[in-house]
RNA sequence: GAGAGUAUAGCUCAGUCGGUAGAGCACCGCCCUUUUAAGGCGGGUGUCCUGGGUUCGAGUCCCAGUGCUCUCACCA
């Protein structure tokens, strides 16, 4: 196992180092502040004024910068660094006969990862590189351990430094220090978080916060987390989704919310799954499901435009244009029996479903599946939702599997519901949610009912939220959405681990 | 939860038939006043994941364990 803890000769090396510098009194840790001039994409702008000077008016500038060192090329009585700040990188040029022996003897025993202040003017070199000629630089920060920068080619590409998957996540500062993309895909997770939050705000939803800490943890199949409070000697659960919270202040008379949060599912981990993620979900009084619908349309155009600059991408091979409306709108049974050859006929009944499934050989076991709604679903993952590549609303879920969706008036046996999916990934669930607490109730008794049928992940009966239809809720249509997912589709990331800051790791190190 | 792969220097990795540890980068020393994956000369810094076993001898073979990666199951 790779480990950057563990390097005591190098840890040594830098320690010596730091406490002669102490002892010199030149303590780089009581450095409180440095007075910085420029970024370094400022001063490498091509556009930038200083680059049209004549040569004497130029040297009588001053720039200040501050950054990590990345990369030494030492020649003698002159040296190169490069130095990364948070706009990016700009090349030092450092010579002995300007700085004197002390400074340049101080700057040879600079480490890579040593973070400097430097003072000088901008020039370009021979080969044309921007730099800074140094005419003074302060160490303000000395790490005891090796920064693991790579080497970077003429291509850009970074050559050996940290690249072990488990260490770029348990030491992620690290990860976000030495591989530019990580950073790149991490910083767009935040502003698409943002982006959807100016969109929301924009068209009149107030953002709001709900519990974490649940007695009825629901909203969703999952199985909840387990927490412990002291004071009231009370387990609680910790929140699979925010979905009830949020219709209850729809009762309470807001009527457009929503909440961008942490919801946890004791579940597996795997590259589409981290045990913690984060969901928004939003709820319109007075909205049916295709509100919602073109509601999802436009902001994933919104998004998409603030944050790639463009509404149009390639996802799998195919061009993928958000700003395309209306997205495709395909009832589940008509997509499985346009990928699987299972009419709709044939599926009124488990009885005959599962004839269906053996007549065109599924490859998954029937014996588990006990219940028509879930063969369904399980035969729209498996067979349509691979093609599902061009935005599409997949509509019309057994009653089954949705049991806080309005029945459709004239099939009892589907809801209004719909989930979307971009990419072969579903990336938002939607319902006409429901408001008839009788109705509510029965749904959540046919759920308890599978639960006892060993189904552990059923929703749970929520008293308090039957109550609170019971007092009346308006016609609302609902929303939720899997940040991480829709920020993996967007970015082109493989792991989910990739767009979570912190993923969850198997404690012990 | 199941299966497969993998674990050697700070990093990335090689290590043949079982014979006592190797490369590049990083690091250390010397040289080099516009280099850029700078270059030249010299230096190996190691609990070969852990614990057993086979053997005269194990990085290598066997057993068990652990971490990680991938696939499957569950799920968004």
């Amino acid at each position: 196992m790779s480990e950057h803890i563990e390097q005591p000769e190098e840890r040594q090396r830098r320690l010596a180092r730091l406490q002669q510098l102490q002892s010199e009194g030149r303590d780089p840790f009581a450095i409180e502040r440095y007075e910085r001039t420029h970024l370094a994409q400022e001063v490498v702008d091509a556009s930038a004024d200083h680059w049209t000077l004549p040569e004497e008016e130029a040297k009588a500038l001053s720039f200040r910068l501050a950054g990590r060192v990345t990369s030494q090329r030492s020649k003698g009585k002159t040296a190169f660094y490069d130095i990364r700040d948070g706009s990016g990188r700009i090349q030092l040029y450092i010579r002995k006969d300007d700085l004197g022996e002390q400074a340049f003897e101080d700057c040879l025993a600079l480490d890579l990862g040593d973070i400097i202040g430097v003072e000088g003017f901008a020039f370009k070199t021979r080969t044309g590189e921007p730099s800074i000629h140094v005419r003074e630089i302060a160490l303000l920060s000395k790490p005891l351990r090796a920064v693991p920068f790579g080497k970077i080619d003429a291509e850009g590409k970074v050559h050996s430094g940290l690249s072990n998957v488990e260490d770029r996540y348990r030491y992620r500062y690290l990860d976000l220090l030495v591989n530019p993309e990580a950073k790149a895909v991490l910083t767009k997770r935040c502003q698409i978080v943002s982006a959807m939050r100016r969109f929301l705000d924009g068209e009149g939803f107030l953002e709001v916060e709900t519990p974490t800490l649940q007695e009825v943890a629901g909203g969703a199949a999952a199985r909840p987390f387990m927490t412990h409070h002291n004071a009231l000697k009370h387990d609680f659960k910790l929140r699979i989704s925010l979905e009830l919270p949020l219709k209850r202040l729809i009762v309470g008379g807001y009527d457009k919310v929503y909440e961008i949060g942490r919801v946890y599912r004791n579940e597996g981990i795997d590259t589409q799954h981290n045990p913690e993620f984060t969901l928004m979900e939003l709820y319109q009084a007075y909205a049916n499901l295709e509100d919602v619908m073109e509601l999802v349309e436009s902001m994933y155009a919104s998004i998409a435009q603030t944050v790639l600059g463009t509404t149009v991408l390639e996802i799998q091979g195919e061009t993928v244009d958000f700003a395309q409306r209306p997205w495709k709108r395909l009832p589940m049974l008509e997509g499985i029996h346009q990928n699987a050859g299972i009419a709709p006929e044939e599926m009124t009944n488990l009885e005959t479903a599962k004839a269906a499934c053996e007549r065109i050989g599924v490859p998954f076991a029937l014996e588990k599946e006990n219940t028509l709604g879930g063969l369904i679903e399980k035969l729209h993952e498996v067979y349509t939702q691979p093609k599902l590549i061009q935005p599409t609303f997949i509509t019309d879920f057994p009653i089954e599997t949705s049991p806080l969706a309005k029945k459709r008036p004239d099939n009892p046996a589907l809801t209004r519901r719909f989930e979307v999916y971009i990419g072969g990934a579903e990336l938002g669930n939607a319902f006409s949610e429901i408001n008839d607490p009788i109705d509510q109730r029965e749904r959540f008794e046919g759920q308890l009912a599978q639960r006892a049928a060993g189904d552990d992940e059923a929703h749970p009966m929520d008293e308090d939220f039957i109550r609170a239809l019971e007092y009346g809720m308006p016609p609302t249509g609902g929303l939720g959405i899997g940040i991480d997912r829709m920020v993996m589709v967007l970015t082109g990331a493989e792991s989910i681990r990739d767009v979570i800051l912190f993923p969850l790791l198997r404690p012990g190190h």
